[in-house]
RNA sequence: GACCCCAUCGUCUAGUCCGGUCUAGGACGCUAGCUUUUCACGCUAGAAACGGGGGUUCGAAUCCCCCUGGGGUCGCCA
């Protein structure tokens, strides 16, 4: 797989991190110019120019996430610009909190972008300029066909069974023959013959039959552009050179491509990368489980866990599984990325994140995890809880898969006095049990050392003199201590909650 | 319906481009055993896949065709 990016010609782009960052500094607009400038920067290859451009119109979903990672990991591997653009074209279905979401959720994936957020509704005269100009052009014409006409002339194809697309019913007909001031729509003079082929990065060569594309729309009736037309215009102004998105636009990129053709743009290059799908095989949308990021967060699971299963969701690169964000910079490639579609595994993202806890950055998973301890708590963790929560973490982790069993396995930390022991604690309990933890206690009290080796001995010792064997007491020292039957071990428990606490829970068992 | 894309264990994938080293490898999950103060962790072993049919070839998971199955797109949404 050859690049033909390298011989692209590049748009004259000001680096944008040399402007000052104004307001306005980001809209490139009409100061953009069409040359194209290959000879004054033959030494240089292109730079690789990628974006992510979702629409606000929901939440950052984890398909798109991993559509932004691909492309922050593509860019970064070869030292090019991510850029992010909000395409809010459609006003009434964008918001500002989906905006925030879906900012949110790239900063806590760590995947920054370059320069500042590209609004696409601010380029929307620049746009209806393009369009003009191709008017005058002759490469695109008014449409003064109404929705009713439209929707008629759909249901008449399905009825007779044919392909569904607009018929072209004034590409060549005199405007002049539609009412006066009849509202239009602008739609693009596409070519009729021959075919469009697009070398698509992930899926190879696609050939599609110009006769297949009808003449899209540019600017709607009202004046305002298409997203068909914004997209080309906004990724030819900001000199993108690789579009790296989901697989539902790989038709579109024929269209696309049309566009480009029409306004004398060198097309950049493609990758269509295949949809997430759902664990039942079915589409991943947003009404079938595609959760928004911060649902995984909430969820319990670190960033660096999702950012690693989205990694491999899809791509591979031989038999490695843990891969860290710095490796995955440096071996991620388009050639690498699977063709089919992948379902969303959630037990193989609990071990991931399992391992991210247990071997990851500890001090990265406490400040995760101390959130969902507060919650759980209502109120905030002080310095010593913290502290007692990282020298924790080795224990907890291993017995966790989020961060939410953390706390449920890590909660008797923090548990105020006297614990509740839960039912199957109570069962251990027993008169007999406590009764042994009334002797068991002195026998601590007269400890000098307070670690678990020593604890561990003590108590070995006091087994031994009571002819009971380490299994009997353990369970009674575990529901005295946490209130559970299930916890690291008693050793490491007395160790961590330390000589008062554990003797005061102890007692407050023992009869 | 039309057009386009895809197809290896239950799941994610390696291998496919450059046919033989593939009695198809790894990971997650699953099963069994070991370890053990509980729960885990860990260790060991195991079950588990080239969708079907035709070709091409001495030889095909790998190349070609058809079928089947999945998916995507067909908006004055993005």
């Amino acid at each position: 797989m050859n690049c033909n990016c390298l011989s692209r010609p590049t748009v004259l782009h000001t680096p944008s991190n040399l402007t000052a960052p104004t307001r306005a500094s980001h809209l490139p607009g009409r100061s953009v110019s069409e040359t194209n400038h290959k000879s004054t920067m033959t030494k240089s290859l292109p730079p690789v120019v990628t974006r992510f451009a979702p629409s606000p119109s929901g939440f950052l979903h984890i398909g798109g996430a991993r559509t932004a990672l691909f492309n922050w990991l593509f860019t970064r591997h070869h030292g090019g610009q991510f850029r992010l653009r909000i395409e809010d074209t459609d006003r009434a279905r964008s918001s500002d909190e989906a905006i925030a979401a879906i900012i949110d959720g790239l900063t806590w994936l760590g995947l920054d972008w370059d320069d500042e957020v590209f609004y696409q509704s601010s380029q929307q005269a620049r746009h209806a300029e393009v369009a003009a100009d191709l008017l005058a052009a002759g490469k695109a014409y008014k449409c003064f066909a109404t929705p009713e006409q439209l929707k008629d002339m759909r249901e008449a194809q399905k009825a007779a069974g044919q392909p569904i697309r607009y018929d072209g019913r004034w590409r060549d007909r005199d405007p002049d023959e539609a009412p006066q001031g009849a509202p239009f729509v602008v739609r693009l003079r596409a070519p009729q013959n021959g075919q469009t082929v697009i070398d698509d990065k992930v899926q190879g060569k696609v050939v599609v039959k110009n006769d297949q594309l009808d003449d899209m729309v540019l600017l709607r009736s009202d004046g305002t552009p298409t997203y068909m037309l914004s997209v080309v215009v906004d990724d030819h102004d900001m000199g993108i050179t690789h579009i790296i998105r989901g697989d539902d636009h790989l038709s579109n990129a024929f269209r696309q491509r049309a566009l480009y053709d029409a306004l004398g743009w060198a097309a950049p290059s493609f990758a269509h990368i295949p949809l997430i799908h759902g664990a039942d095989g079915a589409k991943l949308s947003k009404r079938h489980g595609a959760l928004g990021v911060e649902a995984y967060r909430e969820m319990g699971y670190l960033p660096a866990a999702l950012r690693n299963y989205l990694l491999r969701l899809g791509w591979g690169h031989g038999d490695a599984e843990i891969i860290s964000a710095d490796e995955a910079v440096k071996l991620f490639s388009l050639e690498g990325v699977g063709k089919g579609p992948a379902r969303f595994d959630f037990k193989k993202l609990d071990a991931l994140n399992a391992h991210y806890m247990r071997h990851g950055d500890p001090a990265a998973t406490v400040s995760a995890a101390a959130p969902f301890f507060e919650t759980k708590l209502g109120r905030p963790l002080d310095g010593d809880q913290r502290a007692l929560l990282e020298t924790a973490l080795p224990l907890l982790s291993e017995r966790a898969k989020t961060l939410r069993d953390l706390v449920s396995g890590g909660g008797f930390l923090f548990a105020e006095r006297p614990i509740e022991p839960d039912e199957k604690a109570q069962e251990v309990l027993t008169d007999e049990a406590r009764k042994i933890l009334a002797r068991l206690v002195p026998q601590l009290e007269a400890l000098e050392r307070w670690d678990a080796e020593t604890l561990g001995q003590a108590i070995g010792a006091f087994a031994e003199t009571e002819g009971l064997k380490l299994g009997s007491i353990g369970p009674a020292v575990r529901g005295a201590l946490t209130g559970g039957t299930a916890s690291p071990g008693i050793f490491e428990v007395l160790a961590l909650l330390g000589r008062t606490e554990s003797l005061a829970r102890l007692r407050d068992q023992a009869i």
